[in-house]
Parts: structure tokens; C-alpha cells; sequence
DNA sequence: GTGTACTGAGCGAACGTTCGCCGACGAACG
DNA sequence: CGTTCGTCGGCGAACGTTCGCTCAGTACAC
């Protein structure tokens, strides 16, 4: 328990502390071979373990960056954290997780234990910050990168590319001549909806296939949610040939759906997801989905954190990751070129 | 940047740093009302945040727990880090964590961070722990719980009853009248694996269904191993009527394997799968499963971390958490009493 | 022999707290 | 009028580091 320290080290060598300090960690110092060994030695057998938070005191820097979460039960958002923690460990952080529930007094206590822990920077995954501009002023006080828009500025967006996200989906959709294209969504408040719905729209104009906004359904991102909105548009809309969930839960909730109706999958309706959980190679049939690098964006929002730390003050930045189309069975047709 | 200290609320309200210290925390210390008014008032104008950094260094306790994670990917474990980080933030503790690749090296680098940073205690939920004796022994600095057996004693269990999870599965097959029962495992030198094989042999054992070594076949977890397992199990074993996948993601792989072999499910082939992710009542059929309270198990594992940290040194403890089978629709025959 | 330079190491200060003991002052008491 | 007590608050020390300056001794050149 009573953990060895730089003293005890000292006091075993006869040397001053400060020196040995210097010898341990590396800093450029000068010293006799021989008491630097004897220095190495003792400290190996004390098991002296350096004591991050008295080096944090001193430094003013704890190397320890802040991730607040929405909740981490989202396989997306738990990818994204995974990325984050391997390339902030890579870089010699270590992560303070915290996972925020909805209401925004929950939020800010997360945020708060951060900061009075002296995280170096926070990395923010919780849409709950898109609206709330009080949360945003907390942010303030230390360096943060999002992967949600933060009300205010001053905040860098490390995303994917939503509306390509959107894009490809619909795209994929028409080429193989559907009409009647329908969209599962989010919730109608998220940016990463909106974005999305843009990218359907170009792909369908694009196309020339008229924009119907009643084939525009939100949904709340779970299995369940995106089943009822399937049989919701479905029965407005009987003439739907193509379906694209806005994320493959949903999608898998859209499949159970149509399974439910006696709509054959792909043969009287196509479906498209979105995120390519690993799962969803194996739904029946698979899932043709759009690929989203949660995992990538993560390491990329702690990277670009860094290089703002190392830089002191810098002008918030915007980086988006590009998505892929992943063919597989669900919606016919084989994959399909250019 | 430059944080507001006590002395700084000190120097604003002509006390010394110390008496505003004690009027902040709430120390019991006698102070006119007038004074302690204008310490709070100065507190809040200059934005005072305690520093938790230099609080652990004089204190010698960080309030902060260190969670060693092997694949966050997995659902199951996120669950578990979810519940452990709720428990931990309502007892007012910040969480740590680190998640380790396979690797001896990686989870050793990784526990040693969380060691020089001086949490409280550790939470270990990373399955190379239980043949890896040199971590084990790094875990002997710091009070720990885990969800994995780790060589060597002197660390508390906190689990879920495996050995229950594979008898209430496989017993529910049993009344449906299935015989020729296979299960589909995680690796063997897994734990979990042994005591839920156990479980199943407990319920064959009790129907007087005679024990086939031929149908316990090993997979990795996944879905493609899950799908892979089934389909050599079933050509091995054609007349097996009914599957106990260990895992519901293995699961699914079995469902789209039997989809593939033209099996119907549940009339040709009964599946039950385990852990109860949420998709699975999407799944089609919808999947039969041991529900697993794996954020209860986390917060459990806090809790008694928690307390064992008060007590100071508490001698090992083993805690299980009770498990129960939902019926769904992939082992049809309804729900069964008693 | 005096100055210069280098080697090897010591040392004080600071980081922002917490903790416990000490002290001044005034009023009430005997 | 000295003592006791309560109120209000000061103050030194410690936690384990890092950082940068100081300093003694020796070797070498001039």
C-alpha cells in the first residue's frame, strides 16, 4: 500500500531525490555511470512506481484526456471511445470515461468532474451537446473536439461524412431502378439526420426521381423503433420498393418488419443500413450497409486534440472521414459498377 | 488556462487560503457567516474549481477507479463498463479506463498506467487475466474486482451464474422434448466455457438425455464462428434438432447458417442464444436467449470494489448474479411453466 | 599560480490541496 | 481583577514530483 517514492530511492542510493528523479525519467542530467546504475538498481528492487499525480501537480499537465459519452450502450459510440483510448494510450494518455444519460444536469456534472480532475483536453461524443449552449460554455475552459456541432464555435468536429453517408445509400437505391425510395431516420433534431436527408435528396435529384416527404420517417435509432417506422411507412406508402435505415439497428428492426408483412427481402423490397455493425453480415440476408469508421474517427478526434494541445491556442478545425458502400444481399442485383 | 486556485479566492476575500479550503469542502470549522458568505461569493464570481489533482496528492486517494477492459467492441463488456462507471460516478468516483488488446504486454502497460496514476482500485473485466500469472501479480498493488477468474486468489469475482445460464438454456430445450442438443461455445480454455458446458450437462444429466462430446462445439464468439461452428456440427451431427449458442452474436451466425441449410427455424431446428443483446428481438425469428444482467454486474463489481476499499484490506469475496431465460420465438412450443 | 571549463550532484521553490494545532481577542464568570 | 471559555481564523507541514540554479572539485591551458 504505502507506495515507494522518489525519497525512499534517494534515501537507499545516497543521492538527493531531485538527482534521482532526473536519472529515472531521463532528463538530460549529468551523472557518474556508477550512481546511475546503483540508482536504476534500487529502484527496480523498491518497485518504485512513479506517482502520475504528484508529476501532475508539477507539471500542470496530467497527460490524461476526457471522454464524455452519451450513452456508451451504442455499439457506434463505443467504437469511437475504443478508437479514442488506443491512440490517446498510444500517445501516452490515459482516458477519463464518462457516460452522460440525456438530461443535461447529468452532462454537466460529467463534464465538471473532468475539469476538476485537469483532464489536458476532452473528447466530446454526446449529441445532447448540440443543443444545450450552457453545456458548450463549460467547454470552454479546456480544449475540446467533438464529433457532434457544439452551439458557440470554438469547438474542432472530427465526423464522417454524413451526407456522402446519404448519398451512397439512395444512390446505390436508384441505380438498381427504384422509384420509391423511403428513409428511416433519426430523431429530426440531430444535424446528422439532417445531413443525411440532404444526401438522399441529392442522390435522388440527382436521379431525377421526385422528392417525397412523406417517405422521410423518423425513428429513434433502436431495433424497435426502426420495425414500427417500417410498418408506419409502409402502410402509407404501399408502393415503397426500397428502404434505407439511417443505422442498422434500425435496419434489423425494418428487416423484422418486412418479414412480419410477407415482403420478400431483396425481392419486393431492398434495404439499406447504415454503420456495418459486425452483425449484420449475418441478418437474413445480409445487410448491405454504409460503413462507418467509428473506431477511425475516434483516434482522429483524440489526434487532432492533441496537435491543439501541443499548439496552445488554434482556431477550432473540421476534419470528416469518408464512408464506403458495403454491398452484400439485401438489396439484389450483385454489386454495381461506376 | 490558468485555473483559479484557493489562494487566488483567498487573496480576493482577505482570509488565508487555508479557512477558504475548509469554508469550500464543508470542513466543520468555525468561521463568522459574514466571512463565509463572502468566501462563497468570491468562490463563484472568479470560478473556482477545485483541483482534484493536488486534493490526491494531499489526500493520498485520487477517487478515481481504473477499469481494465479487454474488447470495448464487445457489447457485453460495454454494458459492464456502462453500469460500472454509473455506480462508480453516483458514489462520486471518476473511472479510468484502459482497454487492452490481447497481449500479455498491452494489458500489463495498461494496468501499470492506472497503477501510477494511483486509482483507488482496479475493475477487470479483461479475459487474459485468467492465465496471465505475472498480471495477477501486478494486480496485487491495488485492491481489485473482477468479472474473470485470475490465477493465485487475493482477487474478488464478481460474475453471473454461468453454470445457471447453460442449465436454464438447455433445460428449456429438453422440455420441448429435443434430445440431440449441441451447444456452441467460446474458446475452451475460457471459464465461462466450462462452467456453462457444465450447466448444460447438468440438465441433460437431470432429462436423462444421454451426453454427446460430439456436440459441443468450440467457436470465438463472433457470428461468422458462430455460423461456421453450427455448420460443422450439423454435418457431423444431423439429427441434432436443437442449438444452445453461447452467445446471442454466435447466435445469429447459427440462425443465418440454418437459413442457408434450408432449416426452418424454430419447426426444423430450435436455437436459444445468450446474453440478450437488444437486437435479438429483432433477429427472425426472434431469439430465445439467457438474459444476462451485465451492467448490473458492473455496478455490482464497484459496489464491492467500493467497499472493500473502505474496509481496507477485505479478504476476497465471489458475488453472482442471478440469470434468466426469455422466451421468444426461436425454439417455439410458447413459454413453459414450471 | 590564476583563470576557464567541465563533471557530478545538491538544493530551494513551486504546484494546490488537506489536516491539525495554535493563538488572539472579547466576554462572562467567580 | 485574574481565569476560563468560546469564537474566529492563522499557520506550518506534508503529499511526490519537476525545474532550474548553485556549487565543490578537478583538470587543463595559459
Amino acid at each position: 500500500m504505502p507506495f515507494v517514492s522518489l525519497k525512499d530511492v534517494a534515501a537507499r542510493t545516497g543521492v538527493s531525490f531531485q538527482t534521482v528523479s532526473k536519472i529515472l525519467k531521463g532528463t538530460p542530467v549529468n551523472v557518474a555511470e556508477a550512481t546511475r546504475a546503483r540508482v536504476l538498481a534500487a529502484a527496480r528492487e523498491l518497485g518504485y512506481v512513479p506517482n502520475a499525480v504528484a508529476r501532475g501537480l508539477a507539471t500542470q499537465s496530467t497527460s490524461a484526456l476526457g471522454i464524455v459519452a452519451g450513452d456508451l450502450a451504442d455499439w457506434a459510440l463505443s467504437q469511437f471511445v475504443v478508437g479514442a483510448e488506443r491512440e490517446a494510450r498510444r500517445r501516452g494518455h490515459a482516458v477519463l470515461i464518462t457516460s452522460a444519460r440525456g438530461e443535461p444536469d447529468d452532462t454537466a456534472a460529467c463534464l465538471r468532474a473532468l475539469i476538476e480532475r485537469r483532464v489536458d483536453g476532452i473528447v466530446a461524443a454526446a449529441p445532447q451537446l448540440e443543443h444545450d449552449r450552457t453545456l458548450s460554455r463549460l467547454l470552454g475552459a479546456v480544449p475540446t473536439v467533438s464529433i457532434h456541432h457544439v452551439p458557440g464555435g470554438g469547438v474542432s468536429l472530427v465526423g464522417s461524412d454524413h451526407r456522402a453517408t446519404g448519398r451512397l445509400a439512395t444512390d446505390h437505391l436508384v441505380r438498381l431502378g427504384h422509384r420509391r425510395v423511403a428513409t428511416i431516420t433519426g430523431p429530426r433534431d440531430r444535424r446528422v439526420v439532417s445531413s443525411r436527408v440532404h444526401g438522399y435528396r441529392e442522390a435522388l435529384d440527382a436521379a431525377g426521381v421526385p422528392f417525397d416527404p412523406g417517405l422521410v420517417e423518423p425513428a429513434d435509432w433502436t431495433p424497435e423503433g426502426g420495425h414500427r417506422a417500417a410498418l408506419r411507412v409502409l402502410e402509407r406508402a404501399p408502393d415503397v420498393t426500397a428502404l434505407f435505415a439511417q443505422n442498422d439497428l434500425m435496419a434489423m428492426g425494418v428487416l423484422s418488419a418486412l418479414h412480419r408483412l410477407g415482403r420478400a427481402v431483396p425481392d419486393d423490397v431492398a434495404v439499406v443500413g447504415c454503420d456495418d455493425l459486425p452483425m449484420v453480415v449475418h441478418t437474413v440476408p445480409p445487410l448491405t450497409t454504409v460503413h462507418v469508421p467509428f473506431a477511425e474517427t475516434g483516434a482522429e478526434a483524440v489526434s487532432l486534440l492533441l496537435k491543439q494541445i501541443e499548439a496552445g491556442r488554434a482556431r477550432p478545425e473540421r476534419v470528416l472521414l469518408p464512408v464506403r458502400l458495403v454491398v452484400r444481399a439485401s438489396c439484389g442485383g450483385g454489386s454495381v459498377d461506376g
